[in-house]
RNA sequence: GGGCGAAUGGCGGAAUUGGUAGACGCGUUGGACUCAAAAUCCAAUGGUAGCGAUACUGUGAGGGUUCGAUUCCCUCUUCGCCCACCA
């Protein structure tokens, strides 16, 4: 007798695909296409985890799904490598991060081919590949072209364990996002995107995103529009004058005090021989405070700087204060504090004794001209590190940056002996001496002459988060070597149906937001919001119910569950079945133990001559059909058999059912319901209709035992349909419920349920509802659609 | 402190528009097969009482709306995630 043998079935369909290529995707003009893919991953030295498994298997079950209903879908495969991980391991080992991208790279592929997925593996992108970055920094100069792309001296996030700054969305709890060390300020010239340029658009189409709702109020948060106005107020005694940034202009006349923050530029001018000392002391004591030293002390500090400004509406001197509650990155880094309106300026007020006046409002335009800022800060892009896209700048001799041009990218990163960034804050790069010089092309402001100037390149790289801002469009044309991407491509397959992901649901959604529509400004896209759907799937914990991690030993590797003999089909349906894919689960071994029976079951109906007692005529085993006649009076002796045991009612059901699951993206339920229905073959026999339709049902969650099963049956995968006539029932189930409360059930004919009367007669009659009713019956409540009538007493 | 989400058997979870709570899986128990075990198959399985039909009870707690509430409203508790002095 044959056996289910997963590892054996999954080889020979692997090996098929391999050489088939059933997944490549081209470009026909009109079929209509479907374009997925999940967030391309890290390649880490770890290989899969059970986290990856999910995230891909659920872009691959949307992928067969879509594909066996014959739209055209393309389904591509990339690696985001640029990034820390492999820079520290290169200093660490000396290992070039190139050689140990390629290694960790081939060991993603090899792995996730074991998985079985719907792959145009002729698409594969990887973003440390010349080839790719070339395009990266062909983007950096498109932006730099329309002043998006600038340098910028301000005081920036610095982790002084990994040597680089950092962007303010990888500044986690004060600490570095990637080794958790205590980030501090530390003021530089850096390159940054002007994002903030797209801040309205970003903000208000975020509305018409079929996004999680939680996603898309993260965005709105972080992009955090505040409509108000900025008013002058006059400095006594000097020229200067401070402007403040105020929601609530028509206040004023109760601001009793201005408040700058420690960095604030004029901060200087502002104090006087008596206070200089102190408020030197404030700010440098400010400024070494880290992130997480001004989270855990709120409580209010500060000092006066020695000058008073003029309140524009009361014409009343008030004081001027330097205190860290004011932040210097955002609105002007100076307010006109109003203590009997805002309760951290009344906290500052109570502890300085300053004056809290309960003022009269005012129009709010009155005094100030009507602004409106964003939280949301320029995408600071420059990283102190080797393992990146270099940015396509040199400098001239006065230090002017000057873009290199197109045709001499893609700017390569050199091969260097030693990793370590020096400590003077630039990279790597910097020791690659012959490398560093450049000749570029000058025209001489003048003569109008053009020369040869020789230059410095910049030993800055790209934030990762660039490199991953237009992958999704280069997906249309992975090898193209005269554009970033080919017009006729995007246009056919972009923008992406269904993007998935557990991960970025700030920084990497809205960078790539943000390029899509500057390109868009540009004419280099047709569309202005790159993703129209996406799915945030939830992450997989240890069976402890805590996060898996190498130092707690919990850690369930996906390639063991394959290799212990459960194969790669147990562990996909496995992972769709484990709950809401949106929702975080925690991985339980026994569970897998019941998948893995389910398909053993699937395989059994299929394989095993003991049950595969098919015949084209079907139903062998019916226990009792629906084209039988019910009983006169409508009675059923056996309800528990009731013809729920029918070959096509349960086909039709299931299909119906796995549809719309999967359109609803509930993957665990569509597995219920195949479990449904293979034990319900069990119990009325399966014919061979049923075991196709079984079989493409079953194979986006489980491709190879289905292609075994379509192969023997014969069968292609086009995905089946339901046809609502078989699931009309001839007899139907009616609760009857007492007050609410359910207490009898009765057979009758489906075209009773239209006769209201005779159906309440007949419960009357019933036994058991016959004791409730002896008192009066207030009314009766006939809910056809719920087959439910409710007697109320 | 603010925002969002969640809470259902021994466990993971289902219930799609306010209409039979607990689908499906795990676990447990009993049975079949076997010299035996594994595997497989069949059956039972929210709790309490009862041999049983059945009754009562039951979706974090309390209240409300309704013929009827896991679902809607109010108050509270706990947990999770995100943001966190944004003027």
């Amino acid at each position: 007798m044959n056996r289910y043998e997963p590892l054996k079935i999954e080889q020979k369909w692997q090996k098929i695909w391999e050489t088939e290529k059933p997944f490549k995707a081209n470009e026909v003009p009109n079929q209509p296409k479907m374009f997925l893919a999940e967030m391309f991953p890290y390649p880490s030295g770890a290989g899969l985890h059970v986290g990856h498994v999910r995230n891909f298997t659920i872009v691959d079950v949307l992928t067969r799904f879509y594909e066996q209903q014959r739209l055209n879908v393309l389904r591509p495969f990339g690696y985001d490598t640029f990034g820390l991980p492999a820079e520290n391991y290169a200093i660490k080992t000396g290992i070039s991060p190139q050689s140990a991208t390629k290694t960790n790279i081939d060991n993603f592929r090899k792995q996730a081919k074991k998985l079985g997925f719907a792959i145009d593996w002729d698409r594969e992108i990887n973003t440390s590949d010349p080839e790719y970055y070339k395009w990266t920094q062909w983007c950096f100069l498109q932006l730099y072209k329309k002043g998006l792309a600038y340098q910028k001296e301000s005081y920036q996030w610095w982790c002084p364990e990994d040597q680089t700054v950092l962007a303010n969305e990888q500044v986690e709890n004060g600490k570095c996002w990637r080794c958790g060390h205590e980030v501090e300020k530390k003021k530089m010239k850096q390159w940054f995107f002007k994002i903030t340029a797209y801040a309205d658009e970003l903000l208000d189409e975020i509305d018409n995103l079929e996004w999680p709702e939680k996603i898309k109020t993260m965005q709105k948060n972080w992009i955090g529009r505040s409509v108000g106005a900025e008013i002058d107020f006059k400095v006594t005694e000097s020229s200067l004058k401070i402007k403040v940034f105020t929601t609530r202009p028509d206040t004023i006349f109760g601001a009793t005090f201005l408040v700058v923050a420690p960095e604030y530029p004029y901060l200087d001018v502002l104090t006087t021989d008596d206070t200089r000392e102190t408020v030197l002391n404030y700010k440098a004591e400010a400024l070494k405070k880290s992130e997480i030293e001004r989270q855990e002390n709120k409580e209010k500090t500060g000092v006066f700087t020695g000058s008073y400004a003029i309140n524009p509406a009361t014409k009343e001197k008030i004081p001027i204060y330097v205190a860290d509650y004011v932040l210097a990155g955002y609105g002007t880094g100076a307010i006109m504090a109003v203590p009997a309106y805002d309760e951290r300026d009344r906290e500052f007020a109570k502890k300085f004794d300053l004056p809290i006046v309960e003022a009269k409002l005012c129009d709010r335009d009155l005094f100030g001209t009507p602004k409106t800022i964003y939280r949301m800060r320029d995408w600071l892009i420059s990283r102190q590190r080797y393992w990146g896209c270099p940015i396509p700048i040199a400098y001239d001799k006065e230090g002017n940056p000057h873009p290199i041009p197109e045709d001499q990218l893609p700017v390569i990163i050199p091969e260097v002996e030693d990793y370590q960034p020096d400590h003077s804050g630039h990279s790597a790069l910097a020791k690659a001496k012959d490398w560093l010089k450049v000749k570029i092309e000058v025209k001489d402001s003048k003569t109008g002459k053009t020369h040869l100037e020789e230059m410095t390149r910049e030993t800055d790289t790209l934030d990762g988060y660039a490199c991953s801002s237009w992958y999704l469009w280069r997906y249309a044309s992975p090898h193209d070597e005269t554009a970033a991407w080919d017009q006729k491509a995007i246009k056919y397959w972009e923008p992406i149906d269904y993007y998935v992901g557990a991960d970025h649901a700030v920084a990497h959604l809205l960078y790539i937001r943000f390029w899509c529509k500057f390109f868009a400004d540009e004419d280099y896209l047709p569309f202005r919001e790159p993703i129209k759907r996406l799915l945030y799937n939830g992450y997989i914990n240890a069976p402890d119910g805590k996060k898996m991690s190498k130092s707690k030993g919990n850690v369930i590797d996906p390639l063991d569950v394959i290799n212990d003999g459960y194969g790669a089909d147990t562990l996909r349906t496995y992972e769709m079945f484990i709950g809401p894919y949106d929702m975080d689960a925690a991985w339980d071994p026994r569970s897998v133990g019941g998948v893995y029976r389910f398909l053993n079951r699937c395989w059994t109906l299929c394989f095993d001559s003991e049950f595969a007692k098919t015949s084209s005529e079907g139903h062998p085993q019916l226990l009792r059909g629906r084209n039988e006649e019910p009983r006169e009076d409508g009675r059923d002796e056996h309800p528990e058999e009731d013809g729920f045991a029918n070959s096509l009612f349960s086909r039709h059901k299931t299909i119906k059912k796995v549809t719309e699951d999967l359109h609803r993206y509930n993957f665990n339920t569509a597995v219920a319901a195949l479990m449904e229905y293979v034990n319900e073959l069990y119990k009325i026999g399966a014919s061979e209709e049923d075991l196709i339709t079984l079989a493409k049902l079953l194979k986006p969650f489980a491709p190879h035992l289905a292609s075994e099963m379509l192969e023997k049956l014969n069968s292609d995968d086009e995905w089946p349909k339901w046809d609502e006539k078989y699931l009309i029932a001839d007899i139907v189930e009616i609760v009857i419920q007492i007050n609410g409360k359910l207490r009898a059930k009765l057979t009758v004919n489906a075209s009773d349920l239209e006769d209201e009367e005779k159906i309440t007669k007949l419960a009357l009659k019933d036994e058991k509802i016959k004791k409730y009713t002896e008192n009066d019956i207030k009314k009766t409540i006939f809910i056809k659609k719920a087959k439910l009538l409710n007697i109320v007493i």
